[in-house]
DNA sequence: ACAAAACGGTTGTAAATACAACGGAAGGAA
DNA sequence: TTCCTTCCGTTGTATTTACAACCGTTTTGT
């Protein structure tokens, strides 16, 4: 697990805090480090959970199928980010989506009531992680509430431009990189994948967008 | 305000708080109570927010026009509820929504930073009522993740049975009242109200669903 | 009580989407 | 290389939705 303390001293939860108090809380916390392969399930529907996990390596999807085989990916996840947070109250039920490694991936498991509960003894950093877990939750929330924005776009081309955009701003560029495939961002956006790449056709023709693979230029 | 303290002592904020600490807490804790009249802002889009806010009394919408006049109900605030929570970290940007009284209001706005700094003085509870707002946040989350899949259903029957399974779950009855007329709850699951309308009448036709206006029976 | 506004169901038409199927291109494995 | 799979753009058709307009009913404000 010492392995991974420089990409945890980059994530949200525990910013402000040196490598070796890292080291020193990872006991504390009751971290587990679980790997999988691509394709493997982190979490499945119906599951409880009393951990918050933290990506250390790989990424993944946060999805949901119904009866029908229809497939909607809720989020991504990628290095250093949170997630599980909807299920630290007591009282939250089970689990309302997959999570599956889109590659090879590591994750951290911290048991929620020892991350909740300050300990008396030896981490001097308990509070800030705390307080960076409250900051990143709330963020999360952000998140979603965005993510309802695209999705509460009446039409395609809107859901696109609503997405594309705001991934624009969120990397702080015209060039963006996005972690989905064509099936991938129409089951993010919720349309039909052939009716999407449709429209990105016809953006591409009015010279609203270029764009190669999962690279896209926004003009 | 505090006349507010029975209203208060029944929200998640304050669960396990007696009436006299919570009385103590709120100047502790920076409060000021606001009022608003049906259809008053009480956020606008594009404001920051350094606050908390819990509704005491009335309803509001939380909910977001674009320019082209398009409307979308994001959710719903009842007495007791908490919102605003999205913002509460500090690079946390503007607010992506309005929120709307939809009948006269009344709001507590509580300073995030003295809520979340524990005061070594008076009052006893304020560990709890962090705990509490951790816990709330998350849960609040999890609602969002539960809009999200009304919202990815693909027509609108499917999104009105995935609204109105998950009421009838959370009221706990074949037969809820929802919050909503015809055009907001088309407004909150993004479709056409005529459409959503017509839906609706077959919906009872075919005698899965009862209604009269607001009130809903599911068979 | 009255007028005005809001509400909700209905209809018809245009537009957008879903669904299924096809085929070329790209990428991996043997 | 060759085979197989995945990816993604394309097409055609059936279905669904959006939009606008209308009207009787209910609610609201004075």
């Amino acid at each position: 697990m010492e392995e991974y303390v420089p990409v945890l001293r980059r994530t949200k939860l525990f910013s402000g805090v040196g490598d070796e108090d890292i080291s020193a809380m990872l006991s504390c916390l009751g971290a587990r480090l679980k790997r999988y392969k691509k394709g493997e399930y982190v979490l499945r529907q119906g599951e409880h959970l009393s951990d918050i996990l933290v990506l250390a390596e790989g990424s993944l999807h946060i999805r949901r199928d119904d009866y029908w085989g229809n497939r909607s990916i809720l989020g991504y996840v990628g290095v250093g980010e949170i997630f599980g947070e909807a299920y630290i109250a007591p009282e939250s039920g089970a689990l309302l989506n997959d999570v599956v490694a889109v590659e090879d991936s590591s994750v951290f498991f911290f048991d929620v009531r020892r991350v909740m509960t300050t300990c008396s003894s030896a981490c001097r950093f308990h509070t800030t992680v705390v307080q960076n877990l409250f900051f990143a939750v709330s963020d999360k929330n952000r998140g979603l509430v965005q993510k309802l924005d695209y999705m509460s776009r009446r039409t395609t081309r809107e859901k696109l431009i609503a997405y594309l955009s705001e991934e624009a701003k969120r990397q702080n560029s015209a060039d963006i990189v996005i972690p989905f495939n064509r099936q991938q961002l129409a089951d993010y956006l919720s349309v039909d994948r052939s009716a999407m790449s449709n429209e990105l056709g016809r953006m591409r023709d009015e010279g609203l967008i270029e764009f190669n693979k999962n690279r896209f230029r926004l003009n």
